[in-house]
DNA sequence: TCCTTAGGTTGACGTTGTCAACCTAGTGAG
DNA sequence: CTCACTAGGTTGACAACGTCAACCTAAGGA
């Protein structure tokens, strides 16, 4: 097992991201944090892109790990949902550059990356339909709905990390609280005899 | 009037983020397309990031312009609501470049910017208050409903303009139907007489 | 008349992404 | 055993970029 060069660079580009955004993210400093030459990464990956994009598809997996050990501890599909719901969210304002780095602009394919959100998505719906089952949420295609939550999550974890929810000081609600917000307006509809297609 | 530099350097600017993103929008790049030299930037905004934030702040009046509008056309609040949120949407997939910068990442306070934004949020809420008293929504805090709302349509045009809500393919959702759906939802809660606190 | 200043210029500097060329240790085929 | 190849590293170069400094006007008020 040699010193693992492609890791080193990996590890560094991580510190430069979350120390200061994906901006600092300079291929010749990570050579440097690496210990190798400024065009060392080259022989790893094609362009920065493709070392970014390693970094995102690392950090997805981490997160689809995570939730899936989050389904397996909760009590039942609603917790789990909740749970991993504020997780996500929790995610965004802890780590707030690697957030905007997975859900940024990818100008090339990453098969990783798109690997790690395909399974993070059928998961989610594997997820959603527990809970209809339970009866904790309202019928309907699953896939639709584990869209739903998905979209409330990220634009709360979105618009919260940068600071837009809180307007003019005042009035600032938590993006957590509006997780559960939904879900339990969601509780209500499924309650309601009334809520058809 | 002079030939008004500063406005054909916005509009120089303004091109070259949509037409290739953020990252094309090169002070250099702009100064040629303005017709003016490499240096001329300067004279009109103190760096890059200021250059950035007024063309944000240009894009969000112009949008909450727009939306006040939509507010006026419809014929009462639940349709505005609904207009707004699909408009919101549309403009973040047709013009993904302008949505990512409006939204990303500011070192610098730039107090249109701010201003613009917090016009947007007091419009929205006071949309839905409206909708709250003609029964269309549920009741409880506007803020915290209009946040609910804004978090929905933010995520879903985010994730809609990256392409992520079509997993693998397949049970792809359009962001749009997701914002009926959870209006649909919170009538059913408004409708539902057991729905407290 | 003169000074200030807004708005433009050129030139320079350091940093970055990327390309090309070179070097070297290990390895598998003949 | 030898030799060609390759993986993985190196240095050096290049153009483009953001930004700073210095200079140059033309307009306009004291």
């Amino acid at each position: 097992m040699p010193p693992d060069t492609r890791k080193a660079l990996l590890q560094a580009a991580t510190r430069l991201l979350d120390e200061g955004g994906v901006d600092a993210v300079t291929l010749r400093e990570v050579g440097r944090l690496a210990g190798v030459s400024h065009n060392a990464p080259y022989k790893h990956f094609t362009r920065k892109e493709a070392l970014l994009a390693a970094l995102a598809a690392e950090e997805l997996t981490r997160r689809n790990a995570a939730l899936t050990e989050v389904i397996e501890r909760s009590p039942g599909p609603e917790a789990a949902l909740r749970t991993a719901m504020r997780d996500y969210i929790a995610w965004a304002l802890d780590h707030p550059a690697r957030f905007k780095l997975v859900f940024g602009t990818w100008t090339i394919h990453s098969p990783e990356l798109a690997t790690a959100a395909d399974d993070a998505q059928a998961t989610l719906v594997g997820l959603v339909a527990a809970a209809q089952r339970a009866g904790a949420l309202p019928g309907g295609d699953p896939v639709r709905l584990a869209s739903l939550l998905r979209a409330l999550a990220h634009g709360a974890a979105d618009l919260g990390s940068a600071g837009h929810l809180s307007s003019g000081g005042k009035g600032n609600a938590d993006p957590g609280e509006l997780v559960d917000d939904l879900i339990d307006y969601l509780r209500v509809a499924t309650r309601d005899a009334r809520s058809p297609a």
